[in-house]
RNA sequence: GGGCCGUUAGCUCAGUUGGCAGAGCACCGGACUUUUAAUCCGGGUGUCACAGGUUCGAUCCCUGUACGGCCCA
C-alpha cells in the first residue's frame, strides 16, 4: 500500500529556538533589507587549510597583509562586547575569526553583532594574524551572511551523538562530528583507489541494469517493484555479475562496474538492504591471476587512506602482502578434525553426525559439501582476523564457478575474509553452457526444496554463454565492509551515508 | 523471528523508594576590544516516545505499541 503525506497532515513542529530564529531572518528582512538566501555566489578564494598551512609562520601578535577571502559555517561564538572570537569550519578545517569593531568599522560590526548567529553560513574577508596566546586567527573586516541557519547546532562539547539522529540526519551528523567526514572522504578514496587500478589495467567502467525482470548471480531474495507502463513486476538486482559476463562475451575484454545492490533481507551491524559492491571481469585470466588483482587492490585502498597496519576496534590487521591462502577443506580440518576427503558419495549422513557431535545443527537432506561449509561458517570463519584467502569451495554452492578439473567437488574459487567477514568473492567463470544449464536446473531444485534464495534460472544468459565465453576470471568486493575495516567502523551503518531505516511514525 | 537495553529541554546527560521536572552547553535580555568549553548578571524554553492500566496522585510501577541499539537465530 502507498502512503501519501497530505499537506493538512504535514504539522511544523514548533520549538523555542526554531521560532526565535524565525522572527529574527524575518525581521533581518524588514529592518535592514536584507535577505541572506538571495545569495547566489561568493568566490572564495581560500580554504581554511590553505590559510592554516601558508601562515603558520606568523608569530604571536603578528599579522599578513595578505587578504584572505574565505566561507564556512560560524561554529562557536565568544563576544566581547566591542570585539568577538568565533570559529569558522568549512570543508577543510576550522579556524578562529577575530572580529573587531575597529577592523570592520562600526556599521558593519554592529550589523555582525545584531544579525549573525552560530550555525550561520558567512563569507569572511580579512588578514591572517596570530593572536597573543598564539592561535592562528583572521582579523575580520567584512563579514557577509550568506545564509541563516534557523536551527541551533548540536551541542559544541559532546557533539551528536544519539545514533538514530545521526542516522536519519546525516546533514546533522556531518556537521557536528568532523571525523564522520573524514570515513566518508576515505571511503571515496577507496573508491577512486579501485577505479585507478583497474583503470591501469585496461579495465571498461560499465553500467548494467538495476531493475530488471530477472535478478540472478547471487544467492538471496530481491526486492520487488512494478512497472506501470509495461504491466509487469520488475526486480532490483541482487549481483551484476551475469550481465557483466554478457559483456566478456560481446569481447569487451576487461570490465568492471561499482554500483549498488539490493537484498530483501534484515539489518544488522554487517548488512544493509541496500549496498555497493564492485564486480570486476577478466578476459583470459583465472582465479589465480584474480587473486592477484584482488591483492592489489586491498593494498592500494589500505595504502590510500593511509596504512597497511590498521587497528580494527582494538585488533591490529596487517594488509601487507602476501596474504594468507588456505583451502576451505584445510581450515575446517585444521580447526575441527573434518576431512572432507575421508567422506565419499554414500557418506553424507556419516558428515552431517560429526557436525551433530560438534553441535551443529544440520537439516535432514544436506550433503557433505553443505557440512564442510557449515563447520567452515560455525568453527573457522571468526577465526580469520587476518586477510585470507580462502580457496576451493564446494561446487554445491558454487553454480557460477568453473570446477576445479582435478577435483570437481570443488571450484576453482576463493573468498577473501578480513576480520572473520567475507570481503571478496572470485572465481574462474564457468563458461560451459552445458554445465551452467545443469547447475541452474540444481538451483531450480532447491528453489523448489523451498530455499527462497537459491539462484534463479536465466535463460537469456545461457544463451550468450552458447556463443562462448572466453576463459574469464570474476572479482566481487564488498566496498562497505572493506571501508568499515579500512576506517574502524563498527556497524556498516557508519560507512553509508544514509542507511536505511524505518520510517518514523 | 527470540532475548536484553534505551527513548527526559535544540544537544549531552542526571533524576524521582510514586508528591509542582534538573544540570551543562545551546537559546533569550544585559555588561565586556586577545578569547578559545571566555567570564559576569538575569531568564527554563518540556506531551519525561506513544496508548492503556494500577493509584488520591505516574516521568517513575504494570501491560501493550513505535523507533533505535546490542546479542542470538
Amino acid at each position: 500500500m502507498i502512503e501519501e503525506r497530505h499537506s493538512e497532515e504535514i504539522e511544523v513542529q514548533e520549538d523555542e529556538i526554531l521560532r526565535q530564529r524565525t522572527d529574527k531572518l524575518i525581521r533581518l528582512r524588514e529592518e535592514e533589507g536584507y535577505d541572506p538566501f538571495v545569495h547566489e555566489k561568493w568566490i572564495k578564494k581560500h580554504t581554511l587549510d590553505l590559510v592554516k598551512k601558508n601562515f603558520s609562520h606568523l608569530a604571536e601578535d603578528e599579522r599578513d597583509d595578505t587578504e584572505i577571502v574565505t566561507a564556512g559555517r560560524l561554529m562557536t561564538l565568544r563576544r566581547h562586547g566591542k570585539a568577538a572570537f568565533a570559529n569558522l569550519a568549512d570543508e577543510t578545517s576550522s579556524l578562529q575569526l577575530y572580529f573587531q569593531v575597529d577592523a570592520m568599522g562600526k556599521e558593519e560590526y554592529g550589523f555582525f553583532k545584531k544579525w549573525v548567529d552560530t550555525g550561520d553560513m558567512l563569507g569572511i574577508v580579512g588578514h591572517p594574524f596570530r593572536t597573543r596566546r598564539g592561535e592562528l586567527s583572521i582579523l575580520v573586516t567584512r563579514c557577509v551572511l550568506l545564509a541563516k541557519a534557523l536551527r541551533p547546532l548540536p551541542e559544541k562539547w559532546h557533539g551528536l551523538k544519539d545514533t538514530e539522529t545521526r542516522y536519519r540526519q546525516r546533514y546533522v551528523d556531518l556537521i557536528a562530528n568532523p571525523d564522520v567526514r573524514e570515513t566518508f572522504r576515505k571511503r571515496a578514496r577507496i573508491i577512486s583507489t579501485f577505479r585507478s587500478v583497474l583503470e591501469a589495467h585496461g579495465s571498461l567502467e560499465v553500467e548494467t541494469p538495476i531493475l530488471a525482470t530477472l535478478a540472478g548471480g547471487a544467492n538471496a531474495r530481491p526486492f520487488v517493484t512494478f512497472h506501470n507502463a509495461l504491466g509487469i513486476n520488475m526486480y532490483m538486482r541482487i549481483a551484476t555479475e551475469l550481465y557483466l559476463k554478457r559483456l566478456i562475451v560481446g569481447m569487451l575484454g576487461r570490465v568492471y562496474e561499482i554500483g549498488k545492490n539490493f537484498r530483501n533481507e534484515g539489518i544488522d551491524i554487517m548488512h544493509n538492504p541496500e549496498f555497493t559492491s564492485m564486480e570486476v571481469y577478466w578476459a583470459y585470466a583465472d582465479y589465480q591471476d584474480i587473486m592477484d588483482l584482488t591483492e592489489e587492490l586491498i593494498v592500494a585502498a589500505a595504502d590510500s587512506v593511509g596504512s597497511r597496519d590498521v587497528v580494527y576496534q582494538g585488533t591490529p590487521v596487517s594488509f601487507h602482502p602476501p596474504f594468507r591462502r588456505a583451502t576451505m577443506a584445510e581450515l575446517v580440518r585444521e580447526r575441527t578434525g573434518f576431512d572432507i576427503y575421508q567422506y565419499g558419495k554414500e557418506d553424507d549422513e556419516k558428515a552431517r553426525a560429526f557436525a551433530k557431535e560438534k553441535g551443529v545443527d544440520m537439516e535432514g537432506y544436506e550433503s557433505r559439501f553443505l557440512v564442510l561449509t557449515k563447520l567452515f561458517d560455525e568453527f573457522v570463519e571468526d577465526s580469520l582476523i587476518q586477510p585470507t584467502f580462502v580457496l576451493g569451495l564446494p561446487t554445491e554452492i558454487s553454480p557460477l564457478a568453473k570446477k576445479n578439473p582435478e577435483d570437481p567437488d570443488f571450484t576453482n574459487r576463493f573468498e577473501l575474509y578480513i576480520y572473520g567477514s567475507e570481503v571478496a568473492n572470485a572465481f574462474s567463470e564457468l563458461n560451459d553452457p552445458l554445465d551452467q544449464r545443469e547447475r541452474f536446473m540444481d538451483q531450480l531444485k532447491k528453489k523448489e526444496a523451498g530455499d527462497d534464495e537459491a539462484h534463479v534460472f536465466d535463460e537469456d544468459y545461457i544463451n550468450a554463454l552458447e556463443y562462448g565465453l572466453p576463459p574469464t576470471g570474476g572479482l566481487g568486493i564488498g566496498i562497505d565492509r572493506l571501508a568499515m575495516f579500512l576506517t574502524d567502523s563498527r556497524s556498516i551503518r557508519d560507512v553509508i551515508l544514509f542507511p536505511t531505516m524505518r520510517p518514523k511514525v
